[in-house]
RNA sequence: GCCGGUGUGGCGGAACUGGCAGACGCGACGGACUCAAAAUCCGUUGAAUUAACACCUCGUGCGGGUUCGACCCCCGCCACCGGCACCA
């Protein structure tokens, strides 16, 4: 009989939804007694297209494991929203004229009612939106937090700006020198910008991954982002100046072998010492030659090295007491350390090449390597150092240098990131307004807590002004306002926050989606933190998580959630490639719209195939054929239905249903829901051979499959008779001593080569195994005028006779 | 350049972390049902060899090694993917 699906399918998520089946319980309601699951995925950003089959892998890997939880008896909260500010609805507004607003709702309703389609077993009744001023009210709430404790500020500098958006970057929306979100490139510029101090969490944020359980790469990934060193600061004396250059260095131990210096060419110390300098003309021009260039030219574009000696400043060595010049070289970063080194060209090979261009003495300090030929950075023993000669040992060659240094005062150890703050505003509409009004008296004052939100005033016009500011700049009701301090006259910020800002904290709301009072109940925030287990895309591996992770740790700090880390476990799945194996976009025509793929197989058919397509956490291409097997597969299942008969225990299959419990279980939380499919399909065609089975192990396997295929397993639940969801059915258990076959195929190898099988009882001792291949007449002949060297049996696996 | 990952049939992918390579699915081939097709069901399907699904041989990117035994461990390469990148 062909499975309706359409009609079943509908049924049942009618009937969930009626019963508000997977409503989260929160503390004092009952369920709440049972333990907690908390179950994240990273909500979409709702766009016009709709949901690509993409979106509905991300969310299948902890639907399965959410709803294995509940059979397990947890309490479950896994929630869904949106995370609806940003550029591309903005973009949108601009060119049509429609409101962001209706927009955003628009696609909001559209992805909504896809993702009912799939079944998830979302909790809807805590569906957040990011543009709601019920939650962007507790975004900008946060920051005046941050704001109050000097991490959000405000400060000069040269951003990354996209001519085409008109907006400015961060670092992490700008890699490869292109806009993330339009590609054009990037230019410098310079800009009163807010930050948000994230460098100040740097080492909590490093800290924090040794608590947590991440995949490694995302670990991995994390740990290189924040790109902890440890090194030393040191001050090098400056001829005729009464200044110091402090410099940062990996590589104190390497002292003696410094030859010159680096400084940024926009080092400060140049024009605080314009004076003195008797080129300053040259070193103007060079300096505007690298303004020129992009930070992508400058770093990506790795060539040639340039620079440009300072006449008239020198260095001295506190080491050696030896007078050294100076250059100004656009490969020191003003961004990073101190913007100025000491250069060692005998053992870092881009001092080494910058050495060579301008003809600088390279003097080898560690033994070991040509350095004529090219830097050496290997280790080896300390020559031509002074008092570190002879030792050797990276390590304790920097520790005793730093000892010296301390002793002499002419520096310290300490550490360096790269990590950036984080820059934290937009030229844009469509966020949330930054909660600050600048009075002429006052300062920065911070908009009084009560009168939040600061709503986005209405408006028709979009675009950013020529300038690049913001449009709510145009609005003289929103700007001009009094001074919530003093009551003068004063001016609204205009900028408003970045896209992330409303994703660092949205696994808190979903915790108490409607509290007016504070960003989530104490009491309730207590029960649900931390997320047990977050998965998402490796692309927000760093920056969502790094950010979120800040907000949080910050949070914590101040005594506002109980945890000082957002998730306990985070886990990434891999894309879903298009059928011609490229990733897919619209440009290449090569999308799947899983409302097509429902319409003709059903969601059942369209969750199976995601999950079964490969690994979990591996790109896999889509293939029209293969969900066609899935489709087999659940018809297979379907039929199951007739062949059940009568209860109990089927002999024939009694270790295949424990042998498959075990495995799905298992593989479930590996998230290796591929391996757990295969499972149930290899039991299906086992049981379709047989020909029969009982309603009890009909149960079985739909309890197993429910987690994937759930409107076709609560319908065969039905059909058995129960009239209990069979969302809430218990997980099948499995007897570890029935997992196993009473007899075991056993391989028989002769000097490691295959030579045949043999039926041994289960868990057959070594002795007994051995024998038994050597009683065994098959075997005769490969003993044969040979002699026995050595004999290995490993239990159920096999036995193998050394000959000679 | 650095860090991480991957490489297995015609295809997607399995393989207890050293123990029968290719589970499961797709595709293909053969058969059943059908007037026929679709759907469904049954069988075969790594290569080579063969009358043979008998034996032997080869086979997990390439070249070596360790081991009774290697997709798995070690050494040296190649290719592709992801991240970072003049970070001192």
């Amino acid at each position: 009989m062909k499975y309706d699906y359409l009609s079943v399918e509908k049924k049942w998520q009618n009937r969930w939804e009626a019963e508000k089946a997977f409503r989260a319980a929160d503390p004092g309601e009952k369920g709440s007694e049972k333990k907690k699951f908390y179950g994240l995925v990273e909500f979409p950003y709702p766009s016009g297209a709709g949901m690509h089959v993409g979106h509905i892998k991300a969310y299948s890997g902890l639907e399965v494991i959410s709803r294995k939880r509940r059979m397990e008896g947890y309490n479950v909260m896994f929630p869904m929203g949106f995370d609806a500010f940003g550029l591309p609805t903005e973009n949108y507004a601009i060119k049509t004229g429609i409101h962001p607003r209706q927009v955003t709702d628009n696609n909001i309703a559209k992805f909504t009612s896809q993702l009912k389609r799939v079944g998830f077993s979302f909790d809807w009744s805590r569906v957040i939106d990011t543009t709601d001023e019920n939650y962007y009210k507790w975004s900008q709430w946060i920051f005046i937090q941050l704001f109050k404790k000097g991490l959000a500020f405000r400060d000069t500098a040269l951003v990354n700006y996209c001519p085409s958006c008109k907006v400015v970057l961060s670092n992490e929306d700008s890699q490869g020198g292109k806009c993330d979100i339009c590609h054009s490139d990037i230019i410098q510029k310079s800009k009163d910008v807010w930050y948000l101090r994230i460098t100040e969490y740097a080492d909590k944020l490093l800290q924090g991954l040794e608590t947590v359980d991440y995949l490694p790469n995302v670990k991995q990934q994390q740990v290189n982002w924040i790109g902890k060193s440890t090194g030393a600061f040191v001050n090098f004396g400056l001829s005729g100046i009464d200044e110091k250059l402090k410099i940062y260095t990996t590589r104190p131990d390497t002292l003696y072998g410094v030859t010159f210096m680096v400084m940024a060419p926009e080092h400060p110390l140049i024009d605080a010492n314009a004076d003195k300098i008797s080129n300053m003309e040259e070193i103007e021009a060079y300096r505007a030659e690298c303004a020129k260039k992009t930070e992508f030219e400058r770093t990506q574009l790795v060539k040639d090295k340039t620079g440009v000696r300072i006449d008239g400043i020198t260095a001295i060595n506190p080491i050696t007491g030896k007078e050294i010049p100076i250059y100004i070289a656009d490969y020191v970063m003003m961004g990073y350390g101190t913007g100025a080194i000491m250069a060692v060209p005998a053992h870092d090979q881009r001092d080494w090449e910058f050495a060579k261009k301008f003809g600088i003495d390279i003097i080898p300090v560690i033994k070991g390597g040509d350095v004529e030929t090219e830097a050496y950075t290997g280790e080896g023993e300390m020559i031509n150092s002074g008092f570190l000669n002879g030792m050797s040992g990276k390590k304790a060659s920097i520790a005793r240098m730093i000892e010296e240094l301390e002793k002499i005062g002419a520096g310290e150890g300490g550490v360096q990131f790269k990590m950036k703050d984080w820059a934290f505003n937009r030229q844009r509409y469509w966020g949330e307004p930054i909660p600050i009004v600048h009075c002429p008296k006052c300062g920065m004052v911070t908009v009084p807590e009560e009168e939040l939100p600061l709503k986005l005033p209405p408006m028709t016009e979009f675009a950013p002004g020529q300038g690049g500011e913001s449009p709510l700049a145009r609005i003289d009701s929103f700007v001009n306002c009094s001074c919530p301090q003093c009551g003068g006259p004063a001016k609204r910020e205009t900028d408003t926050m970045p896209q992330w800002a409303g994703s660092s904290w949205y696994f808190l709301r979903y915790i108490d989606p409607n509290n007016d009072k504070c960003i989530a109940d104490p009491e309730k925030l207590a029960y649900w933190a931390p997320v047990d287990w977050y998965n998402g895309g490796m692309e927000h591996v760093t920056r969502h998580m790094i950010y979120s992770r800040f907000w949080h740790k910050f949070l914590y700090d101040i005594g506002v959630v109980p945890c000082a880390e957002p998730y306990a476990k985070r886990t990434a799945q891999g894309l879903i490639l298009g059928p011609d194996g490229e990733k897919m976009s619209k440009s290449k025509g090569n999308v799947v719209d899983p409302n097509d793929v429902i319409d003709e197989y059903g969601a059942d058919v369209l969750r199976t195939y995601i999950l079964f397509m490969g690994d979990y956490g591996a790109a896999a291409p889509w293939s029209e054929n293969s969900v066609k097997g899935c489709q087999r597969f659940l018809q297979r299942v379907d039929d199951l239905f007739v062949l059940a008969k009568g209860h109990g225990v089927t002999p024939e299959l009694e270790t295949s249903f424990h042998k498959t419990v075990k495995k799905v279980s298992e593989d479930f939380e590996a998230m290796k829901f591929n391996t757990a499919i295969a499972a149930m399909m290899g039991l299906i065609n086992e049981i379709t051979a047989l020909g029969h089975l009982t309603r009890d192990e009909l149960y079985t396997f739909i309890r197993l499959l429910n987690p994937v295929a759930p409107h076709l397993c609560e319908e065969i639940n039905e059909r058995l008779g129960n009239t209990e969801l069979l969302a809430f059915a218990s997980w099948p258990t499995y007897d570890e001593a029935k997992t196993v076959d009473a007899t075991v195929e056993v391989a028989v190898q002769f000097n490691g080569k295959l030579k045949g099988t043999i039926a041994l009882p289960k868990d057959c001792p070594k002795d007994d195994a051995i024998a038994a291949v050597k009683a065994d007449p098959a075997f005769a002949s490969m003993f044969a005028g040979k002699t026995v060297v050595k004999e290995i049996a490993v239990p159920n696996r096999i036995v193998n006779f050394v000959v000679k």
